[in-house]
DNA sequence: TATATTGTTACACC
DNA sequence: TGGTGTAACAATAT
């Protein structure tokens, strides 16, 4: 489930390994994943897959510049006019193998999430674009659920991107301030603390995990209103969400569910969740059991005791 | 085989 | 109209 750390760690991670390096060729699988132009995301399921053709001569030639992360969407800034978007929603994964790495693993990677599972082979069955570089190296990109994808904009269209529009403030940032904060929370006044904070109008890169994890430390409960929290708790909040998502980078993110980092291992957040993923299980804290409910069709999971 | 899973959009409603 | 909540969607493992 990658959020803002997950998506940072695998940005910091390709920024290092493909920077410089060019485009050989790109093999795609699963047509309805890429697309061509700045449209909404949703449309790109209704693409037709002649697009693949020019998906694939766009990027051949091209070299990766750098490699940014907006919210939780990846950006990749090519040499001309041209930057990819990816999304790798529930379960998209990187995977960065270079000549030596192929030579030593044959391909072999555990990817899954149990310790059990047997090693997979890349390209796997959820191997669904293959990008080759000119010195032999191979990033693969792989989704299980094929909810992620790709999409090619030239640079004059990405200020029509909707969702790159519409994101609010990146919460590392140094302009998202306590008052920026305060802002952006109250435009969510009726809803319950948790939706707000997940919502990326609001906060950018904030899933499922880090409202959880964050409510915790600040010791507020998922289904409170913002309206009636306290402004000294929605300090609480605000410090929570910036210290929770810089350990969660440090630690190379939660590899809960298929989170891998670029060479297939895993982050190591999951140790430090108090509440999520814990429901029915004692607090680390105080030993209260960890309470779960629905909120939004989603999972909140919190301390009655530790939250407020 | 029904269900759970998540980020995001579409849409109905007040 | 805008804010809010819910359904829907993508596809798969279990």
């Amino acid at each position: 489930m990658p959020e803002l750390p997950e998506v940072q760690t695998v940005v910091n991670e390709l920024n290092r390994k493909l920077k410089n390096r060019t485009i050989k060729s790109v093999v795609v699988n699963a047509p309805k994943m890429v697309a061509v132009g700045p449209g909404v995301v949703s449309n790109i399921r209704r693409v037709k897959s002649s697009q693949v053709s020019k998906f694939i001569k766009l990027l051949q030639g091209h070299k990766i510049i750098s490699v940014k992360r907006r919210a939780k969407l990846l950006i990749f800034d090519f040499s001309g006019p041209l930057s990819m978007l990816v999304h790798l929603k529930m379960t998209g994964q990187f995977i960065f193998e270079d000549k030596k790495l192929r030579e030593l693993t044959g391909g072999e990677y555990r990817l899954l999430n149990r310790p059990t599972a047997p090693k997979v082979l890349l390209p796997s069955k959820h191997t669904h674009v293959i990008f080759s570089f000119t010195d032999g190296s191979t990033l693969y990109f792989n989704d299980i659920r094929k909810f992620g994808y790709i999409k090619l904009v030239s640079d004059n269209e990405i200020g029509q991107v909707r969702e790159l529009k519409e994101y609010g403030p990146e919460p590392l940032e140094k302009k998202f301030t306590l008052e920026a904060f305060f802002a952006a929370i109250k435009k969510r006044a009726r809803s319950p603390i948790k939706l707000a904070l997940m919502d990326t109008k609001v906060v950018a890169g904030i899933g499922n995990i880090y409202s959880d994890e964050i409510l915790f430390h600040a010791g507020v409960r998922p289904m409170r209103l913002v309206s009636s929290i306290k402004n000294q708790e929605l300090r609480e909040i605000y410090h929570n969400i910036k210290k929770v998502l810089k350990i969660a980078i440090k630690a190379k993110g939660s590899s809960v569910g298929d989170f891998v980092r670029t060479d297939g291992s895993w982050g190591q957040m999951g140790k430090f969740h108090f509440v999520y993923g814990r429901a029915k299980q004692k607090c680390k804290k105080c030993g209260t059991i960890i309470e779960s409910l629905k909120l939004g069709g989603r999972t909140a999971s919190f301390c009655p005791k530790c939250q407020k």
